[in-house]
DNA sequence: TCTTTTGTAGATAAAAGATATCCACTATCC
DNA sequence: GGATAGTGGATATCTTTTATCTACAAAAGA
């Protein structure tokens, strides 16, 4: 029971595309550079982005990629889902019915115990499911009020 | 995000004993039979649960394993716990100071992506804390009596 | 249109963790 | 003291995650 580090890379990407000044995409280069992973398997990342709608990517010279909503309209959960995907957190091998046989109250007692996990895991959700990433934002800076960059520029003023 | 196959397992455990007769203890022969694995593998798995204090193990002839406390004081999430683990489910590798440089506003940011997420872990956990052992096993049988059995005596009636 | 720059997709390999087993050892009951 | 129970260490296998390389497709810009 863990998150996969995948989601922490997503999680700095996100925040960087949130900063991003508009209408100007990231090159994947520079955000692999920045995570230190090979180009390919940024990409790959992106790419589990881009499926959900989150960022859109755009080809071509110029191109990279950028926010596909606002800060405002991303809840936390869909970075895990992104890269997780939403599988329930429990799922069975059939191991009741080989424990205890193939009978009634075997199966009622399985469905039972996987709706339980299930129901523990729809809280867990809910709850990442209540801060967007704007907030998240907000909340870090201490102001409603993001800054953003061209991350892009490779030694603007490398903080922030 | 998910829960290793031995929370299954643990499960079936604990309802094996959970339905043994008082003061017999079930053998690991026994139950390693019904969850068809290894006795030895399936000793490792009995010795989580002894160690989280869930069960007890009674050596010498005719020992075996017993509950350790009554089904009705046996949360779900203790069954999860002596598998899995306690740990957060996330956990930095560091990877913000990397992509962000080692500076104030990125640790805070961090810590406050590792809150967000260990509070949704404690709504999981506590969902997995209210229903216990006991009553799992009551709204699978649909009545307060829970019947017992000798576990140990093979065909007794390979049902229930 | 053609070249460059960008993202996409498949094959694949290394690393980590989960799953599982064997065997030697220890403790206890009878 | 011998048989039967659990304990612990070393180890093997399997799956998933993490990661990379290379070939390919798409679009902007000259």
């Amino acid at each position: 029971m863990k998150l996969t580090s995948g989601v922490e890379q997503a999680a700095c990407i996100i925040v960087m595309l949130s900063t991003q000044a508009a209408d100007i995409p990231v090159t994947s280069d520079v955000i692999s550079e920045r995570l230190g992973v090979s180009p390919s398997y940024l990409k790959k990342i992106m790419r589990k982005l881009v499926v959900r709608g989150l960022i859109k990517s755009v080809p071509g010279v110029n191109g990279g990629f950028v926010l596909a909503k606002t800060p405002a309209c991303i809840p936390i959960i869909d970075l895990v889902d992104a890269i997780e995907g939403n599988e329930p957190i429990f799922q069975s091998t059939g191991l009741v019915r080989k424990a205890f046989g193939d009978i009634e109250v075997a199966e009622k007692g399985f469905l039972k115990f996987e709706n339980i996990v299930n129901e523990a895991q729809e809280a867990f959700r809910a709850k990442l499911s209540d801060i967007t990433v704007e907030k998240f934002l907000q909340e870090t800076i201490d102001t409603n009020e993001i800054q953003v960059k061209d991350w892009n520029q490779k030694s603007d003023e490398d903080n922030d």
